[in-house]
DNA sequence: TCCTATAGTTGTACGTCACAACTGCCGTAG
DNA sequence: CTACGGCAGTTGTGACGTACAACTATAGGA
């Protein structure tokens, strides 16, 4: 029986498990100490200010872990929180200055790391991961509904 | 600026990091309890039995680790360990027939979740995938030294 | 024989997370 | 206008997976 699509995929995904431990953004960006949580949440709220609620929604995280979450960022002072006025139940969350250094430094990093991976591929192979892992993506996140 | 492959395999490893709940085995097989880690090792253990340390040098964990979760399975009922007679320092573990049942019912739930991807992918993106993701995980490895 | 290296265990502590119970605020039905 | 139900967020608590450091026990060579 040769390998077909599906045993390819399956020593990747062993691959990958194995090595889940790259994925912690804690070792692209060493001196930072971004969990990974916080690395995405940094990355989102780059894209502009948020509700706590809409941020827990994003990373798939229950609203008290965002909470504590958030409190985190906020000591390291890489956000800050305020109630809104037109809401008092939201918080909003906007990054600071230092949070925006930070964000960028994690997204160039990763960036870098990106580039360095498909640097190792033939362009083949790179055309295939730009073509198959968003395939791949989609196909996870269908099976979860949204979350 | 169009998305180039950098792009999109920047967005697709954000998909995969927020999704990575969906990694976790124990969502795979509900009602089993294993972990990751433990998903892992009930496989590579049903390719015969091993020394701790070459477990955890495959899974990529430390010793301590290592220890505490053969000591798991023992209490689980899916390994048995024992002390090499030829060389006492060795703890070589095996699985045990609940272990073996464990391990296919993994495996078996890990290749229908596979295959439901993959079935939700267009024969063009699944032979992308086969392709590209094994070179993605080839490339992370190499980073990694080895590990 | 002793010294050193190796396999494993135990103590401890940390990071990430969820669930449950609570507070405070909003909107609406009466 | 008030009372109530629901939603955003916080805090208490605890599970789980993991690493590091210190220790024990065994093996193999100087």
């Amino acid at each position: 029986m040769p390998a077909g699509p599906h045993d390819v995929l399956e020593m990747a995904m062993d691959g990958l498990f194995r090595r889940r431990g790259v994925l912690d953004p804690s070792r692209v960006v060493p001196g930072l100490g971004a969990s990974l949580s916080e690395s995405l949440a940094l990355g989102y709220l780059s894209g502009g200010p948020c509700v706590q609620h809409e941020l827990g929604s994003y990373l798939g995280l229950e609203k008290s872990t965002v909470s504590r979450l958030v409190a985190g960022m906020t000591e390291k002072g890489w956000v800050e929180r305020a109630r809104d006025p037109d809401n008092r139940r939201f918080q909003k969350v906007v990054l600071t200055p230092a949070g925006r250094r930070a964000a960028s430094q994690i997204a160039e990093a990763m960036r870098q790391r990106h580039e360095r991976w498909l640097a190792a591929l033939t362009p083949e192979e790179q055309h295939a991961l730009a073509v198959g892992l968003p395939a791949l993506v989609r196909a996870m996140t269908a099976e979860l509904g949204d979350e």
